[in-house]
RNA sequence: GGCGACAUAGCCAAGUGGUAAGGCAGAGGUCUGCAAAACCUCUAUUCCCCAGUUCAAAUCUGGGUGUCGCCUCCA
């Protein structure tokens, strides 16, 4: 598979370190709020990444970190009187309901910063032993100038950075570019933990190095995020984590690209954001995934109802695929024919299709059209019934692709709603309609659609389907 | 100022040298008692503009125009 490396601004084909097993970081949410959309499409891009290689048989390591220490936490913790971990305790739980909401599946590992306070001690004073690193006034930083490759993820030299003038000038630094690895403790409410320098708590940047190194090993082979943390986040994780080892970070670098409101960004900060715990009462989660998926993910998209509503009807041409099929199996008999093996081993060509779509950088767009071609290839080789192996073999196959993009699972069906009652009007309405009394039989098909149970009469019976 | 992305139909969106995928919406038709679903047909002689390279350009080169982003917390 080829993916576009951040690092080398170009398509690469993907080495893992060892062969069958790759091992991934993505940087995960900060713990303060229901995460939007936009915090969403990684997880749901990068999700699709992890389930496409253990689809094509690779073994993966996926890590994404909780940030639970940081201003955002504290300020959030101070409005509603109440601690700090308790403002991420419940945010966590908060995230991993939305995520099962986009079937986005739980990491290997999901490690807090404040699990990791040792560790993220230990390497600051493995920077300042080094000398890329110094302490001041309870502040460590570290010396971007003393890293010589500074700049190569987000192509910047340093004396561009440096006349960019948006950097805050702060006496404690040697450096404008200098960066916090450690914070000394201000306010007696804020989150602090014993250190050499006295109480504080780590800089940002620093608790990716560290649980990545922790976690994955100290070089691993994919590193990903949005693209807005590029720079100054990644930029400054390879700073320090190279620094720390003297070896490569990461071999790959994949920046996912914006979600934007009327072509914006879309960011907490400008308080133009929908999060996906509102969007959930308006739109299924599979649709929520279907969109991010719909475009290729290093492109910006637009985030509008008109657009959820065009993901909305495409998923549920999908959907009526897999529930046409699902029903002709349930009503048909007997073996493939011969025509219907010749068929169905032409429509095996779009899985062929689908995996190039993917090997091509995740190209997720044209995976998804190679899908919508199978189903009107299978709509059509259907269309006057088939055998039930036929149907079963269509239904594996739309299956198999389907959950590598993680859509059209399966829900828990509770056939409790469909009552004696209910049966009973089903079979009135079929006996109206031998006696050509329609009124009737519309009638009952218009009571059952009020208790959102739609009515299909199909060649092979009736198909009763759940709101 | 430095670095970068994008511009394809009414809307969304693939396609990076060989003559415009797919989806949504819309129109007409087939099937159906009627629906629904599905199928068939139609909807970009053309890919922001100009110039160039080439037998051949949406794709490559140069120059414009427009939109967005990073350089400050952000996915």
């Amino acid at each position: 598979m080829k993916i576009y490396n951040t690092l080398t601004r170009r398509k690469e084909e993907l080495i893992p370190i060892n062969e069958n097993e790759l091992k991934i970081y993505v940087c995960g949410p900060t713990v303060y709020n229901y995460f939007h959309i936009g915090n969403a499409r990684p997880f749901v891009v990068f999700d699709t990444l992890r389930k496409y290689l253990t689809y094509r048989g690779k073994s993966v390591k996926f890590v994404q970190n909780f940030t639970d220490v940081d201003d955002k936490i504290i300020n959030k913790a101070r409005e509603e009187g109440i601690t700090a971990g308790e403002v991420s305790e419940k945010y966590i739980e908060e995230y991993y309901k939305d995520a099962k909401a986009l079937n986005v599946d739980k990491a290997t590992a999901h490690p807090k910063v404040t699990e990791n306070m040792n560790e993220i001690i230990a390497f600051v004073s493995g920077l300042i032993e080094k000398g890329y690193a110094y302490e001041s006034v309870g502040d460590v930083y570290f010396s971007a100038r003393s890293f010589k490759e500074y700049g190569k993820l987000s192509k910047q030299n340093i004396e561009d950075l440096e006349s960019g003038a948006r950097i805050e000038v702060d006496d404690k630094k040697q450096d404008p570019l200098d960066f916090a690895l450690w914070k000394a403790q201000k306010l007696s409410d804020e989150l602090a933990w014993e250190s050499p320098w006295g109480m504080g708590r780590p800089g940002w940047h620093i608790e990716c190095s560290v649980m990545s190194t922790k976690y994955l090993g100290e070089t691993i082979d994919i590193h990903a995020g949005g693209q807005d943390l590029t720079f100054p986040h990644h930029e400054n994780e390879i700073a320090q984590t190279e620094a720390q080892t003297g070896k490569p970070f990461a071999n790959y670098w994949m920046h996912n690209g914006y979600i934007t409101i009327d072509n914006e960004k879309m960011s907490k900060s400008k308080g133009n954001f929908f999060t996906v715990r509102d969007i959930l009462k308006d739109y299924d989660g599979e649709v929520i995934r279907f969109f991010l998926l719909s475009g290729h993910y290093r492109n910006p998209i637009n985030f509008s109802r008109e657009l959820m509503d065009q993901a909305q009807n495409a998923l549920a041409r999908m959907q009526n695929a897999k529930n046409n099929l699902k029903h002709l199996s349930e009503n048909s008999t007997g073996n493939m024919s011969e025509d219907e093996l010749k068929s169905f081993e032409a429509l095996e060509t779009y899985r062929d299709k689908f995996i190039s779509a993917m090997d091509d950088d995740l190209n997720t767009a044209d995976a998804i059209s190679a899908v919508f071609e199978l189903i009107k290839d299978i709509n059509t080789k259907t269309k006057n019934g088939s055998t039930i192996e036929f149907a079963e073999k269509c239904l594996s196959l739309l299956d198999e692709l389907t959950a590598v993009l993680g859509l059209l699972r399966e829900t828990e069906e509770d056939s409790d709603d469909i009552n004696d009652e209910i049966l009973k009007l089903i079979d009135e309405r079929q006996a109206a309609r031998k006696a050509k009394n329609f009124a009737r039989a519309d009638e009952i098909r218009d009571i059952l659609k009020e208790r959102g149970i739609s009515l299909e009469d199909t060649p092979q019976g009736i198909r009763i389907i759940k709101a």
